[in-house]
Order: structure tokens, then C-alpha cells, then sequence
DNA sequence: TCACGACACTTGTGATCACGCACTTCTGTC
DNA sequence: GACAGAAGTGCGTGATCACAAGTGTCGTGA
């Protein structure tokens, strides 16, 4: 540890304690394994094509390991698909996969919203409100602003639920729809024009009200609506 | 490919298709990593205690990158925990992470086995009835032969449900509440000598009955009695 | 006797290199 | 002209090395 030589300067442990317990240097594998996960998030990776370790650590101008591992993380959540070339790629959801990732979605989501709709605060309920009529302004009714806000209308919602392991995993399920989504996000938000935004009030309505399995079913209708037109669009 | 020089010995591809389609090499990263998963479920690993990356390379006999890799795809499921070091432990479970793990379980589980059970097969269910009387003998009713037991039914009902993303988000929590079981494995066996296999039994008959629901509420139900057998020796 | 600082050691992280395997492409022969 | 064999290339996997940060220990000074 540096010391400075002049000693009127106190040093800051001394004037703050400043115990904010979770500052750990980003590594080099956690922005690559961030960054790939916005990307597949965003759908800027065209699912069923295979992507080389070289080529994104050239990308990312690293060497190969903070990709290897990268990768690795997210092979074993799911999120990448390990092909038998032994090379990775975004899997490419058919109407039977697709299908399995709702289901585990209404059950997981719908507990998490059981319980986050006690949770929540009124602060974060404004929040999501405000969101949720940002969505129906014209100018962000069909752009990817819309998804990105219905995600985090949805994320606020299961973080409430105190439930990190459950909430990891129903980030990890996202993460497998994504690019479906983003794909597809066209079809969605023409073939239903507000019909996401009442369901969310509908739960938010639940929620003021205390009625947390009314919340829990408002959500699992509005996974299902947008499954439905997804599905349509599929194959 | 090397060629026989002998010209009358056909080669095996000509004689049998032989089409198996999941023949792919198994790496040393792999083999690290199923190793771990094992020793982890065996409770082999004390819950708490990091350990480092070289140790583990040492005792497996190999370099520090496939125990690396290894180590982050278990992170990735929670599994391990990172701890500030940046090295990683089996996590402790308190009391609340139990909770909220148990009860992604009962959504989950109960969810495979609604759908298992209208898919699986006569001889499934006759290997299941099978393990659990064997569950019930005494000399295997109180060793750990029993846990390994009721895990191969439980897997095999959840394996019935045809969803492989379920079956895998089902196995990465069993792993994280895996050294629990094991640890406790004298005061589950001791509390309920025939609890667990009355609900096992429960389940096959409304599997042979036709009814998934009732199905699903046996097993839920098995789960929520070892559970609070569990919590009754936390902390 | 206690505290502080320097030193050695351990550990995770990242880079580089080597090997084996699979696939492509070119070429020679029938 | 077509097909088989060989050379070349790209890729994942694993090992080794280098580096920085953290940690414990030993020694010295007050």
C-alpha cells in the first residue's frame, strides 16, 4: 500500500468507512461473458451459426482464454448451444424447445412474482408504471426500446422476490428466448398492440390491491399471449 | 484415418451402421467436471472450505486449465460460490437459501413430474417400484446406497418428462442441495424410516392410476417432508 | 511486549505455445 | 472427367509461463 509522506492528508478509511462490500475487479472473463450476453441478448448474433473462439477473441482484441471460459459459463447455463464440432453457437429454438421454455417459465416467473408482489416497494411499483406507459408512446411502440423496457418491467418485478437463485435462473431462461425474441419482436408488438401493457397493469393493479396470486396470473397471461404469437411465427 | 493394409478385413463401418450420433470424445475438461459434480453430491467436499485451483489440478493429475474451466461452468450453476478471493467454495446453505431453493423445487419437480408421468413407460415404472423396495431393506435402509437410490427415481420420473432443459435446471439444484442431503442423511433416514418411500409409493400408483396430478402432489409432498426434516437440523 | 513493515509465498488471471483432430483443397492417377 | 489420397489450414484442448494482487510470517524497532 502507497503511503503518503506529507501526514496531515487523512487517509480515506479514516474519514469514511465506506463499506460497500461488493467491489471486485472486473476480470477480463467477466466483461467478455457481459458483453456476449448483451449481444445474444440483442439478437446481434444470428442463432444456428457457430462462432470460433479466435474469432471473438479477435473481436474483443484478447487472447483466447477470456473467451474459452466465457463460453464455457454460458454453455453450461444453456444460453450456447455446444455443437459436435465441439464449437458453440446460439441454439436455434424449434417449436418443441420453445415450448419447454415457456412452461418452465410460467412456473418459475409466476413463483417469483407470488412472491415479489408482496415484496415490492411502492417506489419500484411507480417505477415499473412509468415504464410500462413508456412502452405505449408512439415513438418507442415498435422499436427495441420497448423490449428492453418490458424486460426490465419484468426483471424489477422477480428481483422484489428476494430470491437470487431464482432469479439467476429465470434470467438464464431470457437469455434462451432472446434472440426469439428480438428476432420475432416485429410480429409481436404489431399483433398486439397494447395487450402487454395491460396485462402489466393488470398486475400492477393486483399488486396495489395485495392480491398477489391476481399478480401472479396477470404475468402468466402475458408470457402466454406472447408465446402464442411467437409461436405463430414459428416454422 | 489409418487403412488396413490387408485388403479382406471390411472395415467396420461397412459391416454395422453403428449410428450412434452422441460419440464425442470426452475431455479432460469434462471428465474434471463430472469428477467434481460427483465428489459434490457424495458430500465429499466439506461445505465452506475454498478450495484452489493447483490442489485440484494436482489431485486430478492434470494442468491448471481444465480444472479452471471445469470450476467456471460449476459457478455458472451455483453450484460453487465465488468467494471475494476470487476463489471458490461450496456454498453453506443458511436457512433462507434452503428455502428458496426447496421451493424452486417443488415448481420445477412438480411441474417434470405432471408431465413424466403420462409419458413413462411400463418398465420404468417397474425399475422405479424395483429401487424402492430395495430403498426399504435393511441393509442398505440407513447407508448411503438409500440417498443414491431415491435420487435414480426421482431422475428417472423427471427424465420421463422428455423437457432436457427442465431435467438439467432440476440437477444443478439437486447438486446445490446435494452435500446438505448427504450430511444430513443420518437424521432424514432416522426421522422418517418409511416416509420417503410411502410418497414414492403414492406417486407409482397414481402414475399406474393415470393421474399426473395426484402424481405430482406425492412427490411434492416427499420433497416438503424431507425438507422440514432438513430444516429441522439447520442452524 | 507490541506494532509496523519488508519479504516470501500462494493464488487467480491472462498470454503464448504445442498437439491432435477435422475439414478443405489441390493434385495425381485410373 | 471422376475419385482417392495427400498436403494445408483452421479449430479446440491442454500445458506452461508470466504477472499482479492478496496473505501470512518473520524480523526489527519503539
Amino acid at each position: 500500500m502507497p503511503v503518503r509522506s506529507s501526514p496531515p492528508i487523512p487517509r480515506l478509511a479514516d474519514v469514511e468507512p465506506l463499506d460497500l462490500p461488493k467491489l471486485q475487479r472486473a476480470t477480463l472473463n467477466d466483461e467478455v461473458y457481459a458483453e456476449l450476453k448483451r449481444a445474444i441478448m440483442a439478437g446481434a448474433i444470428e442463432p444456428g451459426r457457430s462462432m470460433t473462439i479466435r474469432s471473438l477473441a479477435a473481436s474483443f482484441g484478447v487472447s483466447l482464454m477470456p473467451v474459452r471460459e466465457a463460453l464455457g459459463r454460458l454453455v453450461a447455463e444453456r444460453v450456447l448451444e455446444l455443437l459436435p464440432n465441439r464449437s458453440v453457437a446460439v441454439p436455434v429454438l424449434d417449436r418443441v424447445r420453445f415450448h419447454e421454455v415457456t412452461r418452465i417459465r410460467l412456473a418459475l416467473e409466476g413463483l417469483a412474482v407470488r412472491e415479489g408482489a408482496r415484496n415490492i416497494g411502492e417506489h419500484e411499483l411507480a417505477q415499473m408504471i412509468a415504464w410500462n406507459e413508456e412502452m405505449e408512446a408512439p415513438e418507442t411502440a415498435r422499436s427495441a426500446k420497448a423490449l428492453d423496457l418490458n424486460r426490465e418491467i419484468h426483471y424489477m418485478l422477480y428481483r422484489a422476490a428476494g430470491m437470487p437463485t431464482l432469479y439467476g435462473m429465470i434470467e438464464t431462461l431470457w437469455l434462451q428466448i432472446g434472440p426469439l425474441l428480438t428476432i420475432h419482436m416485429r410480429s409481436i408488438l404489431d399483433h398486439q398492440p397494447s395487450t402487454l401493457q395491460q396485462h402489466h397493469r393488470d398486475a400492477f393493479a393486483a399488486i396495489s390491491a395485495g392480491d398477489a396470486e391476481a399478480a401472479a396470473a396477470a404475468i402468466v397471461a402475458d408470457i402466454e399471449a406472447a408465446a402464442v404469437t411467437i409461436d405463430w411465427t414459428l416454422s
